[in-house]
DNA sequence: ATTGTCTTGTTATGTTATTACATCAATTGC
DNA sequence: GCAATTGATGTAATAACATAACAAGACAAT
């Protein structure tokens, strides 16, 4: 899928979740917005549907919580999803339950054991979740 | 961690959650046990997590539900937790969209994967869920 | 019997997500 | 120009999921 320009509050809610350090709740991204002319909880979750499908916003299953995406083509083996723009296909997270950051990343092997499993017993796959809890490097110190 | 004998409360929920060909939630389990003298969230929600604490039950974090644990011996790796009980580590489960069937499965090498980049960050991990949503072979056809 | 620990019951509250309906704006076809 | 369509927005109400706080009962160890 091509992402279009994105409309005025999609525009606010990625700008909010890509100047936070760590996953925004929607609740927390409507607080922030208040200012912006954001009352109702709607407005950003319509959002955030939106930039989740452009591929520009992650959910966070364990969280409840979304962060922008932070994945860098360059460091990444290429697996690209059939859509336009910089999407991706399945990613992994690994979630500090210290200081909240979200590192994004990307396996070839875990994506393709996956995939093993799946045409072994006829499972056609839509979306897969991969989230790691844990320590940081940095909290663990 | 071994598990004791299972309290009233705990055998209720775990029985309604075996029975069960798909996750409940919460606040299903709650419906189905209204019989049995039950009347507040927190009831359901103190017997899982102790039944989770066991092994005995697993959360599906896409589902917000609660799936009792279908882990075969037999068929596994041999990949245990240091608890006693059947404990297991890692497992994955694939969820079908359509009907509702939860298949869980353990893959070593994804693990190992998982365990590798953790490793190579100084990552601590303390819990991954991988959950896969699509339609299961029957549903396909 | 007293203490400590674990389980339970109950009420209230907090947090996350969706339904329903009205309105507004941009685009398309005539 | 002027419907008709489509997509975005605003608002209120409600549904669904989860926890806090406190009281009371069960049970074992001393
Ligand atoms: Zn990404
Ligand atoms: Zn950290
Ligand atoms: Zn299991
Ligand atoms: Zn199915």
């Amino acid at each position: 899928m091509m992402q279009p320009a994105l409309t005025k509050n999609q525009s606010l809610v990625f700008d909010v979740l890509e100047r936070s350090d760590a996953p925004l709740s929607a609740y927390t991204i409507l607080d922030k917005l208040r200012d912006n002319g954001f009352r109702a909880p709607l407005q950003v979750y319509r959002a955030l549907d939106k930039l989740t499908e452009f591929g520009m916003v992650h959910r966070l299953e364990s969280l409840n919580a979304f962060v922008a995406c932070a994945h860098r083509e360059s460091e990444c083996c290429g697996a690209k999803s059939a859509h336009g723009g910089h999407g991706h296909g399945t990613v992994a997270f690994a979630i500090c339950d210290s200081c909240g950051h979200v590192f994004e990343f990307h396996d070839h092997t875990v994506d393709h054991r996956l995939d093993d499993w799946s045409k072994s017993k006829g499972f056609k796959p839509a979306k897969t979740t991969i989230e790691i809890r844990g320590v940081c490097a940095k909290c663990a110190a």
